[in-house]
DNA sequence: CAGGTTTCTGATGCTCAGTATCAGATTGAG
DNA sequence: CTCAATCTGATACTGAGCATCAGAAACCTG
């Protein structure tokens, strides 16, 4: 089985960084194995020994792939967050923030429609298992922390000073925003589309 | 050491219900024990054991009291978004949600600037613990849960319909809002009211 | 391509949070 | 006083995460 898992993921890699490679590889199938076992039996219906024999990977080992448990499923947040800050640093300077960050903020609802059905279940399973949502929270903070500076430019105020909360407010109620519509989308079953909820969401704040 | 407190917390009750009396008590006293202890070692410095140890209980007895280690210092928020809710409620209609949510804050702001050492030293225990951040959300959304009612009625919109994101959304907006106000707080060491930091950062929704 | 260095791996053992079980003690009600 | 319900400590278990170690693989360099 380790042996399996081993020669399927070195016939993948062939010519620059052949280390890194492997890596990326092996961190991938991870997050693969990892989502198909939480799907069928729960995310805390799954040890991580489970995962690291499917893999093919010692425990331990896994654990230098993956600080936590979570971490395989919520690692690939951090990804769409630079994404959405990059979308909403890219969006013109003549809009107001909010409306930049609904805007920004289509780099997931355009992902989330493309597949939807994968799309909620994903976020269903985000909701309804306690520890995932708690760090799902914590990546959220890092989103905030990504999109501030941006936000603190066209604001016209300093960033990192203490008693300027406009950024930081109008990040996290932004993220708020989109909570509230992913809640809502994934508890209609996706029947309204997450962007019309987002809108939604978004603009009792402004109206 | 069992002993003693054991008759301490019995020698404060007599006349009324006396079991549950004594549960009160002891949870009192595993908060300001918890309190103490994180303070001097650090939450993930300090062991469940040495918490039961010093209370004079067993550590299975300790976990029916509450649930999880973070719940030792958590759980007092759950009382406070009760009042926070109630002072909502208490609003006159003639506000305007956002307007309303915010006084109803000043149950939290004068709380804390009545005892502003400590209410620094909690909120930076708050911020600065992964673990205790994580839950802290969790006890967030409690809050939102208890506010929507009242949101959903001043929105003229019914509760408990998934396309209704109005609530979810104003809600959470304002709780980011608190916690811009707070981690902001905290950042300058408390120079700043933290009313008039969330002024800035709820009004910065408005503007 | 042969050397040494760095990095990764599996094995092992540990800490600690949280759960389950059980027998004995305490409380409260009839 | 007695019986039922509750609370307790003791014990043992699961599972996540960390630390350590020796061996193997990949990288650089001459």
């Amino acid at each position: 089985m380790t042996d399996a898992a081993r020669t399927s993921a070195q016939s993948a890699t062939k010519p620059p960084g052949l280390r890194e490679r492997m890596r990326a590889t092996v961190r991938k199938e991870v997050v693969e194995v990892a989502l198909r076992l939480f799907s069928e039996q729960g995310f805390d219906g799954t040890t991580v020994d489970q995962i690291a024999g499917e893999v093919g990977l010692s425990r331990a080992s896994l654990f230098r792939y993956f600080g936590t448990k979570e971490d395989m499923v919520l690692q690939g947040l951090e990804e769409t967050g630079r994404q959405i800050a990059e979308a909403f640093a890219a969006r013109p300077d003549t809009e107001r923030p909010w409306e930049a960050l609904r805007r920004a903020f289509d780099v997931l609802t355009q992902a989330n429609e493309q597949a939807p059905e994968q799309a909620l279940s994903y976020l269903r399973m985000l909701q309804e298992t306690p520890s995932l949502r708690a760090r799902h929270f914590e990546k959220q903070l890092s989103w905030q922390a990504m999109l501030e500076p941006e936000i603190a430019r066209r604001l016209g105020v300093s960033a990192d000073q203490p008693e300027e909360v406009g950024p930081n407010a109008l990040s996290g109620a932004a993220l708020a925003c989109l909570d509230a519509a992913a809640t809502g989308w994934v508890a209609c079953g996706g029947a309204v589309p997450l962007a019309v909820l987002l809108d939604r969401a978004m603009g009792t704040l402004t109206e």
